[in-house]
This record gives structure tokens, C-alpha cells and sequence, in this order.
RNA sequence: UCCUCGGUAGCUCAGCUGGUAGAGCGUUCGGCUGUUAACCGAAUGGUCGCAGGUUCGAGUCCUGCCCGGGGAGCCA
């Protein structure tokens, strides 16, 4: 039997004039009778197959006339430029072979609800936008680990079951864990911070969960953060990484996924214009500017959606917030030693209304500053002793901070809602499919 | 949890002051040798979200519930 080379749809220029062999799925097929146009699709791309009944085999020829959407198929054919075809190229087929035949699909090429849409995830994820927003996923998520990577970063995975709570059970979800409660984590930052004693520099990448009833274009109950912490180190050098890794974001999506920001009809010159240094701007200068546009808002208030969204377009690129007053923030913030109300913290605000992308800062060293925080906010002590017992032996300053995938995606791709960012979305009260 | 909009054919929707169900797309069949969400002709298609009420009569009016969209709050 005869063998051809196999490429991709997305490598198909390198074999113009030769028979390959393709295998995919029907994206959808036109006739004009004694011509069939097949466009298939293999994952990396699609391509325009013609089906000439003066040139192929009568049989093949009637199996191009049964296809239909997402028949799953093998051909073999001639792949030649051609101007008229959407990519470029096209290829004359010289044979088909059928895998399946695949019944009516229910997502056709035209407008569909949202909620039609989601209630077909599972299929939904063929369309060629959500296969552009989980490539452009993927990119940012490689680019996240080779950041770290280069650095010397240690990956040091987190829980995903946790015994007690950062701060209240409300907004966790809680299972059975044989005769006890386990809570699924919302944040890998605590056990972080123990490798970080541990190897110096590392990061955790993973799910984080959180029962919170927002219903919001921002909010998943289940979504991913990538969380790096480091040994001997400020809030500045937080704020630093925060910025790198961003550029490197950006660089690595501008770089490698120009097809897919096409598709998704991405204004590039919002994304190229994230190049450090970004802007720092405190929480009272903040305020100060918020008032200043009209915006109600006083010293200790935390910022509203709008808010946010206010603030970061006030600024062409992502704005790094920093020192917030310690009491609208977590427990284990280090206070500024001198402004002691406000948070050694930073988060930054992505810029066209996205809001808040990352958040962290330096957190508390001092064992006796550290149990009274717990003691203030009233956790309880007994959950935290390994945690305090990292500032028994050697405690050095440290910081760290957590940014979060599906928002970053959602910015990146200019999404309206961050539910296409992860092939399935936990929404809530949505666990289908 | 609150506010708001919605639920009619597989999908997207129309359906007037209450009188017994419509279109486009899809699908199937036929036609067409360059189609781009092709086009032309024919066929196919319904527990009007669920339950109760008013009425001679309810997709339409009323009550309750369920589900979904958008927003708010919540959100290290």
C-alpha cells in the first residue's frame, strides 16, 4: 500500500505539488454538482479540498457527496496555492476515505444564545474562535512556566484539598475528606510560601476554587493561577516580577499567535503597547485620581468593578496599585513600616476594563506581628501553627503574588466574558458539561 | 441574595385588543463544473418551560415554581 507524507493543515505550504495524506473533520461542504468543495480541519488549521468528479475515482466521489459537518475523514490529495481560497492554499483530492459519517450537528455556522452555546461546550470547542482563545491559552500558560523556568524558579505543586480556610468558610467549597471537612484551595499562596523557605524561588500552577455567588463576565467558580513566591525578597521585587512576566506574556502571544489574534479580530496595538516599565501608581494617589473624574470614593474604600475599570483606563497599559490600608486586605500582609495602616500589597489592573489580573505583595515575617493579625481577624490559631512555625526558623522577608490565567486570557483576546478562556467553565450553578 | 430581560420547530426568532401555530436556517430529496454562512425547486418539522387559575375559548391575561441571559452585591 501506497504511504504519503502526513502534515498538519497549519505546514501545508511545505508540500505544495505533492500527495499528502490528511486526516480531520468536515468544517462544512458546498456543491456545484459534479464539484465538491470539502473545507477540513485537522486542529492546527483548515484547508479547501476539491472534490472533481472528471478527476477522482466515481466511488470516492459519491463518498465526498454523503459528508456531512464534523464526518470525521481521511483524504489524500495534491495541496497547491491558490488565491481565491481563504489560507492560501487548497488541495485537489485524489481520495477519501470515511471514518464516520457524523449526524446533524447542532452548532451551525450562524448566531446561537449563549446558553445554547454552552450547553454544547463539548462540541462548541470545534469552532475556530474557541480554538484561537485555547491556543492563545495554551501560549500564555507556556509562557507563564518558561518565565519561571529561565529564572531558576522551582515548580513546587500545592494542594488542591486543604484542612482550614485562609479566612472563613463562606466562599470555599467544602467536601468530605473520610471523617473530617476538607476545603478545596482557594489559593496555593500558604504552602508557597513554605517552599519558598524551602528552595528560594518558586512557583505553583494550578486550579484554585472558590464558592463565591458572583455572575459576573469576571468570576469562574474554578479558574487557574500561576504563583510564584521568593525568598529575600520586597514588595518592589514583586512588582518587578509582576512586570516581566507580563512583557514575556505579551511578547510570546504577539510573537507566536498572530493567526489566532486574527481571528478573535484583536486590536494589536492595545497588546504591543504593554512594554515595561508600567505604571505604579499608590492606592491614595489612586483614590486622589478617582475623585478627581467624579468617581464617590474615599480613603479606605476598596475599588467597585467600576472603579477598576476607571483607574486602569485612565493608563494605556496594565497599572500596578500598591499600598492599600491594611484593613480592607489580607491578614498576612506586611504593613508598611512607615505608614503602618497601609499593606505592603500591590495588584495590577489590566487595562480596557478587565480589572484586577494580579494580586500580592510582601507578606508578614515577624511571628508575634503575624499571630496578631490572626488573632485580629479572628482565624483560627490552631489551623495556622505550621504556618507560624515559617517564622520560627530562619524567617526572612519574602513576597510573592498570584495571577490569575482566565483574566488574562479573557484581556489578552479581548473577550467579553471569561467563560470561553477554559475549555469547560465552572459557572455557577453550571456544572454541565 | 437583589434588580432586570427572557423561555414558541434541531437552531435564531415572529405571533396585534384572548379565537386554536408561522418565517428563515438546518435536515432529507432533486438540479447546477469555482463554491466562500453558495444558489434554485420540493419535502420534513411543535407537550408554546412546568403547575394551577380566569374564560365558551389561553402561546397571549393572573398566581406560584423551574431554567437561562445581563447587571449589582460578594470577591487575599
Amino acid at each position: 500500500m501506497k504511504t504519503y507524507p502526513n502534515p498538519t493543515i497549519e505546514s501545508i505550504a511545505g508540500y505544495v505539488g505533492q500527495e499528502v495524506m490528511l486526516k480531520g473533520w468536515v468544517r462544512r461542504k458546498r456543491s456545484s454538482g459534479k464539484i465538491h468543495f470539502v473545507v477540513i480541519r485537522d486542529g492546527t488549521g483548515e484547508l479547501q479540498g476539491v472534490v472533481n468528479k472528471a478527476t477522482i475515482e466515481a466511488e470516492h466521489f459519491e463518498r465526498s457527496a454523503k459528508l456531512t459537518q464534523e464526518s470525521s475523514i481521511i483524504i489524500t490529495g495534491v495541496p497547491r496555492a491558490e488565491p481565491r481560497a481563504s489560507g492560501g492554499y487548497e488541495v485537489d483530492v485524489t481520495g477519501i476515505e470515511i471514518v464516520q459519517i457524523a449526524e446533524p450537528f447542532p452548532i451551525q455556522p450562524k448566531e446561537h444564545s449563549t446558553g445554547f452555546l454552552m450547553e454544547h461546550r463539548h462540541l462548541w470547542l470545534r469552532s475556530r474562535r474557541q480554538h484561537a482563545i485555547l491556543r492563545i491559552r495554551h501560549e500564555i500558560i507556556r509562557a507563564c512556566r518558561d518565565f519561571f523556568d529561565d529564572r531558576d524558579f522551582t515548580l513546587i505543586d500545592t494542594p488542591i484539598f486543604t484542612p482550614n480556610a485562609c479566612e472563613g468558610t463562606t466562599n470555599l467549597f467544602h467536601t468530605q475528606y473520610f471523617d473530617q471537612t476538607a476545603y478545596l484551595a482557594q489559593s496555593g499562596q500558604l504552602y508557597s510560601e513554605a517552599s519558598a523557605a524551602a528552595f528560594g524561588n518558586v512557583y505553583c500552577f494550578g486550579p484554585t476554587f472558590r464558592a463565591e455567588k458572583s455572575k459576573t463576565r469576571r468570576h469562574l467558580m474554578e479558574f487557574w493561577m500561576v504563583e510564584p513566591e521568593m525568598a529575600f525578597a520586597e514588595l518592589a521585587d514583586a512588582m518587578d516580577l509582576a512586570e516581566g512576566l507580563l512583557k514575556m506574556v505579551m511578547e510570546r502571544v504577539l510573537e507566536r499567535r498572530q493567526e489566532e489574534l486574527k481571528t478573535l479580530e484583536r486590536d494589536i496595538s492595545r497588546l504591543e503597547a504593554v512594554v515595561p516599565p508600567l505604571p505604579r501608581v499608590t492606592y491614595g494617589e489612586a483614590i486622589k485620581l478617582l475623585q478627581e473624574k467624579g468617581v464617590s470614593i474615599q480613603f479606605g474604600d476598596d475599588f467597585g468593578g467600576d472603579d477598576e475599570t476607571v483607574l486602569a483606563s485612565s493608563f494605556d497599559k496594565p497599572v500596578i496599585v500598591h499600598r492599600y490600608p491594611a484593613s480592607i486586605k489580607a491578614f498576612y500582609m506586611e504593613p508598611d513600616p512607615e505608614t503602618p495602616n497601609l499593606a505592603l500589597c500591590m495588584d495590577v489592573l489590566a487595562p480596557e476594563g478587565y480589572g484586577e489580573i494580579i494580586g500580592g505583595g510582601q507578606r508578614i515575617h515577624d511571628y508575634d506581628k503575624l499571630l496578631a493579625r490572626i488573632k485580629e481577624h479572628e482565624l483560627p490559631e490552631e489551623a495556622f501553627r505550621w504556618y507560624l512555625d515559617l517564622r520560627k526558623y530562619g524567617s526572612v522577608p519574602h513576597a510573592g503574588f498570584g495571577m490569575g490565567i482566565e483574566r488574562v486570557v479573557a484581556w489578552v483576546c479581548g473577550l467579553e466574558h471569561v467563560r470561553e478562556t477554559i475549555a469547560f467553565p465552572r459557572m455557577l450553578y453550571t456544572l454541565y458539561p
